[in-house]
DNA sequence: TCTCAATTGCTATTGCTAATAGCATTTACA
DNA sequence: TGTAAATGCTATTAGCAATAGCAATTGAGA
């Protein structure tokens, strides 16, 4: 037994989480995104005219951390700040930004399905229902 | 809908995995403790003589990241270097350390208990296989 | 309608974690 | 025995998240 820790949840939920984390990321690199971005880009994409504020509520990234993240994306094109009042500002996707999005979409979709294939069948269909109880 | 990424698999991953860590955290800090010093030491604790580069490879920690970790241990009087050769040393527990690591095991017990419960009983016993087959 | 609390977007800073590159020494194998 | 691999370490870096604070704007209740 190499791995003493493996029949802790915590610690088995940490190490997948690790190493997923770290696959998904390398998966994401050849479109210049790291995976936050890309989580930004894919809830901007879903619906129109949440602000930073409301995407970082939902992402749990704070409003601080949501202004360089921000920056990064419009530096590349991909997203843009249209005011919607003197105070806040929607998070819209320009056009580079939607394909960007298509990009993205191709890549995790990829993603989820090679994670799930690693699991086996009679496990599968378990694992979103009891992570989405850990934490929702 | 509140989060139209909760269905994926690795977001789902990803957000259970850091409510988990979160929560561990705030459980060890009264030990003064951190998460992967919790784990050394639970290693350490479970075979003898292992040596710093053993316990990373096991734990996934590079050796170079796991100096600063051993010294905070070595410091809190927790674990000492034993030379096993004038190139290696066992990572011992002090008897410090092994009163330590029995607060560890009831907090992380008691945790590992609390988060399973969270899960709804059809999923439970398919939790740890599955994050199992993501990583090893 | 006026006031005050809450919200927004932001700056600046900090700590933790992990990654990289490099180095001297020691060990193990062929 | 000679060489490749391993060990423990230093030093540095990047990414991510957390905190505190601030000016301006908005919104809700009196």
């Amino acid at each position: 037994m190499p791995d003493p820790l493996s029949q802790l949840p915590g610690y088995a939920l940490r190490r997948a989480a690790n190493a997923m984390m770290g696959e998904l990321a390398d998966r994401l690199a050849p479109l210049g995104l790291r995976v936050a971005e890309a989580s930004v880009l894919m809830l901007a994409g879903a619906r129109d005219n949440q602000t930073s504020s409301e995407i970082g509520r939902i992402l749990d990234v704070q409003r601080a951390n949501m202004v360089p993240l921000l920056n990064r994306l419009e530096r590349a094109g991909l997203v843009e700040r249209v005011p919607i009042d003197r105070k806040s500002s929607a998070i819209v996707l320009t056009l580079a930004g939607r394909q960007k999005l298509r990009e993205v979409e191709a890549v995790t979709s990829a993603f989820e399905a090679d994670l799930l294939a690693r699991v086996p069948l009679d496990h599968r269909d378990h694992l979103v229902p009891a992570l989405n109880a850990l934490w929702r």
